[in-house]
DNA sequence: TAGAGAACGATTTTT
DNA sequence: TCGTTCTCTA
């Protein structure tokens, strides 16, 4: 053997020791960067770890592994034997001569993921493990990515940087106003609408190119123009307008593939054909890694197709495919169940999931009568658990395939005192108080978002009806001039007379907020666009007074989250927070440390982990969904859905089912689910069976068991579940507003309302749960 | 223009 | 059943 050889094999050996923490082919996934790698990861399989190591190992060593390139001199052989026998010794600038000769910049890396989630924790990991900016490395979702490189180049495009950004709210109200204006309310709604043009630009078709029926076309290019006279991007445009950007603008696509040259994609089997587009556009030298399982592909419906990871190797010519099928997550029970009903896939890969770590308990199958028996079940098999194996409530998780099943499960939870936060249904930044707010501060922003210009203009109510706003329409039309400039010289126009005196009214308090944005936190411009519409007192008149105080309880959160958003950040900006906002999901504020039961739909589980897992509503018609039976492909993607659920559980899973389930307000017998028989019956042990059958009972919830408001236990952001007990007189620091003394407490139904006297800013009002308060002395 | 009552329609939702 | 949107009337 050659010199050079030896060391070359020397080098390999240490970098195999460096990384003896993963697995053989997790392993040879982090070395293998000569070409497009697809790196199929299980569930479970380690994944996030895998890709972290390969970022940490192309930063520290390169290419090294499979490097030819040696730099060395005659003594090299014995360090590099020294450095094999003693960890200590890897380091220095011999070291890293030898065993890495073209190390890649963290600058020149790009990681993409779907959820803020997991590019927080990527971005967390690799700055704790190997000390990586995230200021230099980009890990960002596909939306955040496409923002950034938007408001740098958006010019190019024909809009203005400061553009904002339209959640599939605003997109509704746009599409709706358009369906009226044509007459069409009686053929098409707002959501199929919204849902065609979705599926458009998902599929790289413009508005220009785009052809079906003539309303849909005209439709779909006057909602574009809208947008564009909004100066404002939907989520589709994000990335459909990334693409056309990176598409026609050579000079842009240089700047961007000089900068990032080692692509990663995470949850690949995920991505839609555009984002499949940006992909292949961002990545033309190849070195590209995309990380996914198709077995996990439960997004169909928003667009994802499958056929991305299944093509892969096509698409990308010399790919390479490391599967990860150990698992180090679940029992054998539970994998061996698994990959039993995943195997009546056709579509698929093919993967098997093993584990060492032994078989585990058999998987409860548990037949009941009706959903308070399942909810009671499940209360009571938790409590047994949490006595016998001495778990916390955050070790449990509740699944359902469709949220209107939680009531029944809350109402149990509930009555056995077990306490519980429930994931999805409207998010904290979806509820109609909260986007009022966030649609005053946007309108701040850009004067030209007329979508929410409407949504506030008579919010609250100004006496400015839907005739006042036609109106206004039609002299934009005409003039040509911008909406918000006609209401604000509203006198100007005859026929604006009768409400010139309100729209100027309101325009005069938008310029006021607009000219204190320039020298107001974005906390405290909250806070004053707050009092400036005096909404609190609105709230009040409009609702009765529980649900008034929630709502208040939650434009108040708002603030609190603007402050965290301002602490955050080393520059917050006012756009800065409305990006944020427009781009989070409820699960990304799960605190696994919670001492809280945690409920959630099975498509809201992926990724996550619990102990114990219950899947719930193992019926025919529920799950798989009976719409999903009349799709082609939909019992398979139910089936990939069923796969997800079940890899959730580490030690044990319940599965239950009932007789008799309410839907739509009348009870309906169900019949177990077709994925029950496809778990083998040695897996399975039956707890509880069915008592004889029994006419349905028909029960009305007493008023004082009944949520005061709709998810009213959702856990939001920021706030942290455990009510302290506070009593005037004690000092306390507030984050934004500082040191105080608590000047009053008014109890309220699940949070205490507290008047603190803050020694810089004055007297306000905090609920206690949200202020997020500490004691001090 | 605002509010009350009728009619409708209803999986899943990373951003 | 329940929450949102539509239509009518004061």
């Amino acid at each position: 053997m050659s010199k050079k050889a030896e060391l070359l094999s020397l080098r390999k050996e240490i970098l195999n020791d460096e990384f003896s923490f993963l697995n053989p082919p997790q392993r040879e996934a982090v070395f293998s960067n000569d070409g497009p790698l697809l790196i199929l990861a299980g569930a479970g399989s380690g994944k996030t770890t895998t890709v972290i190591s390969k970022i940490g190992y192309l930063i520290r060593y390169g290419n090294a592994y499979n490097s030819q390139e040696i730099d060395f001199t005659d003594d090299d052989g014995e360090f590099l034997k020294e450095c094999l026998a003693n960890k200590k010794m890897r380091d220095g600038e011999r070291y890293f001569r030898l065993m890495s000769p073209s190390p890649v910049d963290a600058y020149n890396i790009l990681a993409i993921t779907f959820t803020n989630k997991a590019a927080g924790e990527m971005r967390e990991r690799l700055e704790k493990q190997y000390g990586i900016d995230s200021g230099k490395l980009w890990a960002l979702t596909f939306h955040s990515f496409c923002v950034r490189i938007l408001r740098r180049f958006c010019d190019r495009l024909g809009y203005n940087r400061n553009f904002t950004i339209y959640d599939d709210t605003d997109s509704h109200r746009v599409i709706e106003s358009l369906i009226k204006k044509y007459r069409l309310t009686e053929r098409y709604n707002a959501k199929t609408v919204a849902r065609i043009i979705s599926t458009a630009k998902s599929r790289n078709t413009s508005a220009d190119e785009y052809s079906g029926e003539n309303d849909i076309e005209k439709i779909y290019r006057d909602y574009q123009a809208e947008l564009k006279a909004a100066n404002a991007f939907d989520f589709d445009d994000l990335i459909f307008m990334t693409v056309r950007l990176l598409s026609l603008d050579e000079d842009v696509k240089s700047i961007v593939n000089n900068r990032f040259r080692y692509i990663l994609v995470d949850e690949y089997q995920d991505t839609n054909p555009i984002q499949e587009r940006l992909i292949s556009l961002l990545a033309p030298s190849g070195r590209i890694c995309v990380v996914g399982d198709d077995d996990q592909s439960i997004y169909r419906f928003m667009g994802a197709q499958v056929e991305n990871i299944l093509n892969f190797e096509k698409r990308f010519r010399n790919a390479k495919t490391v599967r990860l099928e150990q698992n180090y997550r679940s029992t054998q029970t539970i994998l061996d169940a698994a990959n039993a009903v995943i195997k009546n896939n056709e579509d698929r890969k093919g993967k098997n999931l093993w584990t060492d770590a032994g078989e585990g308990e058999k998987i409860s199958v548990c037949h009941l009568q009706s959903q308070s028996e399942e909810g009671d079940f499940i209360c009571r098999a938790i409590t047994e658990r949490k006595e016998k194996e001495g778990l916390r409530n955050n070790d449990f998780c509740v699944l359902y395939r469709t949220n209107a099943q939680s009531g029944a499960i809350e109402h149990a939870l509930r009555l056995h005192g077990i306490s519980y936060r429930v994931f999805g249904g409207l998010p904290f930044f979806k509820r109609k108080e909260v986007q009022d707010i966030l649609a005053y501060m946007n309108v701040i922003c850009n004067p030209n978002d007329r979508t929410r210009l409407l949504r506030i203009i008579n919010e609250p109510k100004r006496g400015i009806g839907d005739t006042t706003i036609e109106k206004i329409n039609s002299i934009c039309d005409k003039t040509g001039r911008s909406f918000f400039d006609i209401t604000a010289h509203a006198d100007s126009y005859a026929e604006l007379q009768r409400s010139a005196e309100k729209l100027k009214d309101f325009a005069g308090i938008i310029n006021e907020l607009t000219e204190k944005s320039e020298r107001m936190r974005p906390s405290e411009l909250c806070s004053e666009i707050i009092s400036s519409i005096h909404y609190e007192y609105e709230l009040k008149k409009q609702y009765e007074t529980n649900e008034a105080i929630s709502r208040i309880e939650n434009v108040r959160e708002l603030i609190n989250s603007i402050a965290g958003y301002e602490e955050a950040e080393e520059n917050p900006t006012l756009l800065g927070y409305l990006e944020q906002t427009a781009l989070v999901s409820a699960t990304d504020s799960l605190d696994e440390n919670e001492p809280a039961v945690t409920l959630m739909t099975m498509h809201c589980a992926k990724g996550l982990e619990f102990n114990t897992v219950f899947i719930t509503g193992f019926e025919e018609g529920l799950f798989p969904s009976s719409i999903s039976l009349l799709e082609t492909g939909g019992v398979e993607e139910e089936r990939r859905l069923c796969y997800v659920a079940i890899t959730r559980a580490k030690k044990k899973l319940f599965i239950t089912n009932v007789a008799s389930r309410m839907i739509f307000g009348s009870a309906r017998p169900a019949i177990p689910s077709r994925f029950l028989k496809e778990i083998p019956e040695e897996l399975i042990e039956e707890t509880e069976t069915r008592r004889p059958e029994r006419p349905a009972q028909r029960r009305t919830k007493p008023l004082s068991e009944r949520p005061l408001l709709t998810n009213s236990v959702t856990v939001m952001p920021g706030s942290k579940a455990p009510t302290k007990k506070y009593r005037t007189g004690q000092r306390v620091r507030h984050k934004v507003f500082g040191d105080g003394v608590i000047t009053g407490v008014t109890e309220m139904s699940s949070d205490s309302m507290l008047e603190v006297e803050f020694e810089t800013v004055g007297k306000k009002k905090l609920m206690a749960n949200y202020a997020n308060l500490k004691e001090i002395l």
